[in-house]
DNA sequence: AATACTTAGCGTAACAAATACACTAAGTAT
DNA sequence: ATACTTAGTGTATTTGTTACGCTAAGTATT
């Protein structure tokens, strides 16, 4: 078994990005120009994605390819999909691209789908590459292979699991507000909650520990500065319907 | 693309029996003979599974194995897990008997697992093949690839999702009673409910549809029937924190 | 024919949780 | 001084969950 591309298997990667105005998705330009030889470089966006090597872990690989399209590295991927379906490949132009950028023949590929958050604050994303952009995920539709699709269910996987995986508190500082915790839940389900009967509910949780600190320099009332317990978080979601929003 | 079998793309089916008297799990025996040509026919046993053919859905593939394998059909397969290890094929021979058996070259083989579940009662399964078994969960250790750790992994799936994925109905028969639905999510949540409280809390759901239809020839009073609709219930599954116990 | 037995099925009161909404507090910026 | 922003507490209402009482409609037993 040599390290070579398996012509069947693939991986993509959904990576939001969070900012207090909403979510984008991360994609990669993909050239199009081999293709129809037209003089003016032309390009279209996709997932990040590529086929596995032969020798390699799908989790590997997605960390792989991730980091080779769009220069990010150390994200936590979620292996959440598998795409099968029978006409993932319809578009003869998706076909085409994969086998000249592969050199390999492809009849029919399934797709793992990875999931990811990033916090397009972080000063980590500094390292991104030249052919990947964040955009809106409006903007994301009609993208090629079924890539539109796959990004529709991870959204759905994000909401589903806003409440129910501690993904909140990767985007959030080690010390953070409720005010805070509150804005990046409204941006995972897209609508207002009200402060009240938020800050009602935090208090009967014990993963939410209040710290001898407050915030300083800001032009409000200062705000009580609370840490994340995780250990404590795992136990209260192995309760039976285990949701804190 | 001819239908031809994908030598890296492989489905098995974890099919679990329930009974009153517990949980038992279906595997099918394995010649081995052609391998060691040994005088005496000797077996062993596996999980149901088999490599994917190149225009076959892994939905239609799971079944139809199944069906192959142990003569057993209509049961509701869900796709659970990817099982991309490395060693998979550690054991030189598993590698020489799937291929022999196939007449491929296997190098590497990503599978897809499914779950489903089956009533044991059932007059359905008097069609199970000769050369699958019903085996306890305890006697189902040690089998080849890593259909062990498979099974293992699909025991914690039936243990917690009882209340948010449709295995219950996988139990029962087309038209059932809201009785017969308590008792086996009484059996899975190993407690007792109030029938009277259940019964209020089913109304509010619409995939528990009243038929117009009651039993007959039962000592009672007869019981209205009902169906499951599973398209509704997967509607349902998408709320927020849906559970239904 | 009366009675026991079994499962079916409705209702009601107490309690817990989620929601809607009013108000005051403490800081900075102008 | 006043406006602006976020912090934080309280209360009343609605909705959901739980505990439990009771009657209904069949067959089996005596």
């Amino acid at each position: 078994m040599e390290s070579q591309l398996n012509p069947h298997i693939s991986v993509d990667c959904v990576v939001f990005g969070f900012s207090p105005n909403g979510i984008k998705v991360l994609l990669v330009k993909r050239e199009l120009d081999k293709l129809n030889e037209s003089p003016t470089p032309s390009y279209d966006l996709k997932l990040p994605g590529s086929l596995v090597y032969n020798d390699e872990l799908l989790d590997d690989a997605a960390s792989r390819v991730l980091k080779e399209l769009t220069g990010i590295e150390n994200v936590f991927l979620e292996r959440f999909e598998v795409l099968d379906s029978l006409d993932r490949m319809k578009n003869q132009k998706d076909k085409e691209w994969l086998e000249s950028t592969t050199g390999l023949t492809i009849d029919r590929v399934i797709s793992v789908a990875y999931f990811g958050l990033v916090n397009l604050a972080d000063s980590e994303l500094n390292g991104l590459s030249e052919r990947s952009k964040w955009v809106t995920l409006e903007s994301a539709i009609q993208l090629p292979f079924d890539h539109s699709k796959i990004i529709q269910r991870a959204r759905e996987l994000l909401l589903h699991s806003a409440g129910t995986e501690p993904i909140a508190f990767d985007l959030l500082p080690e010390k953070f507000t409720i005010f805070q915790l509150q804005q990046v839940l409204e941006v995972f389900n897209g609508s207002g909650i009200d402060s009240r009967n938020f800050r009602k509910k935090l208090k009967t949780l014990d993963f939410i520990v209040p710290l001898a600190e407050k915030q300083i320099n800001v032009a409000h009332k200062p705000a009580q500065l609370y840490k994340f317990d995780r250990k404590r978080f795992m136990q209260f979601r192995k309760q039976k319907n285990a949701s804190f929003i």
